[in-house]
DNA sequence: GTAGGTCAGTTGACCGTTCAACTGACGGCG
DNA sequence: CGCCGTCAGTTGAACGGTCAACTGACCTAC
């Protein structure tokens, strides 16, 4: 292992920001989010990619990759989604192991619903805080780290202490 | 209310790739500090502003304004540590009322082994991924974004439906 | 001094996420 | 055909976080 490449202050300065400002903002939309729509953030996510395939439909896994979440996320959620009526689950007719989950129209309706205030405050809290240039350097920039970060994936899991083991 | 402000084809690209990269970034992150000091990201910063404070002791209700989280957050988070043997409690002299999270040793000795692969994540997934001008363009943003973000306290609560209401 | 409001912190129930273990269907190979 | 590894998805326990209710100490005003 090679020596640490430490943080110089202005780096330090830097990350301390951005860390404050990712917390607060990703922070202020899921509360709005929730106050709202009564749905986390990670519910909306699913709606939304559901609203957007054909037939409102999608296989469990893609729901899954496409959210960058877990299976089980989905499996959870799915089933939560279900017994508020916004989602319905189907068997697959050509692969007997796959699901299928289909928005209904409550689903829709309840994205419908919860969307112009979400977006709002996506506008309210990020876009309008920005220069134009500056939407096009924080674009270019997610980009970058998207593509770096998306292509880290099966990395090695080694070991994995917990907290209580110690 | 007034009509909804939609985000045009551009503003959804950066703000999809803008959340994809957030949450695959933290997501790493966490997840990398979590298998290798076996502690939550949330953990870590508590460890970090006691390690900063003077006698390594800290108010809780400093400690929760700082990681602009509840107190009822550092409360649980606390406990869980001084289990671990990283934090102590000790009453305020003071203020009868108020509580002093202390860094112990061994919790120090934690966070001493655990920064620097934190730190090198951080530079890996983040700094290394950037060029100079970027890394300066992000911070402008951040510190736009976190003034604005931080001058929304207590903002009016609202009616807040929960998913099973429904 | 004592009553009432505020403040610091804790507690417990609930929720969403994660991890690991499991079920059951697919698919290639003998 | 029948086995075996893989794949899709589910399940349950554990964990971190949130919210609301609570405890007890401070503090001002009467």
């Amino acid at each position: 292992m090679a020596e640490t490449r430490w943080l110089d202050a202005d780096e330090q300065r830097t990350w301390r920001t951005f860390l404050g400002a990712m917390g607060l903002l990703f922070g202020q939309l899921d509360r709005e989010l929730q106050r709202d729509a009564g749905m986390p953030h990670g519910y909306y996510e699913i709606l939304v990619r559901l609203s957007e395939a054909p037939h409102r439909t999608m296989r469990m896994s893609s729901l899954a990759e496409s959210s960058q979440s877990s299976r089980s996320r989905i499996s959870h959620a799915v089933a939560k989604l279900e017994i508020a009526g916004w989602v319905r689950r189907e068997t697959c007719p050509t692969d007997r192991r796959g699901a299928l989950a289909v928005l209904t129209d409550d689903g829709f309706a309840a994205l419908a619903a919860a969307a112009p205030t979400h977006v709002e405050g996506v506008r309210t809290h990020l876009f309008d805080q920005l220069t134009p240039p500056q939407v096009s350097q924080l674009s270019a920039i997610s980009a970058a780290l998207l593509g770096h970060l998306s292509s880290l994936e099966g990395a090695p899991a080694g070991h994995r202490p917990d907290l209580a083991e110690r």
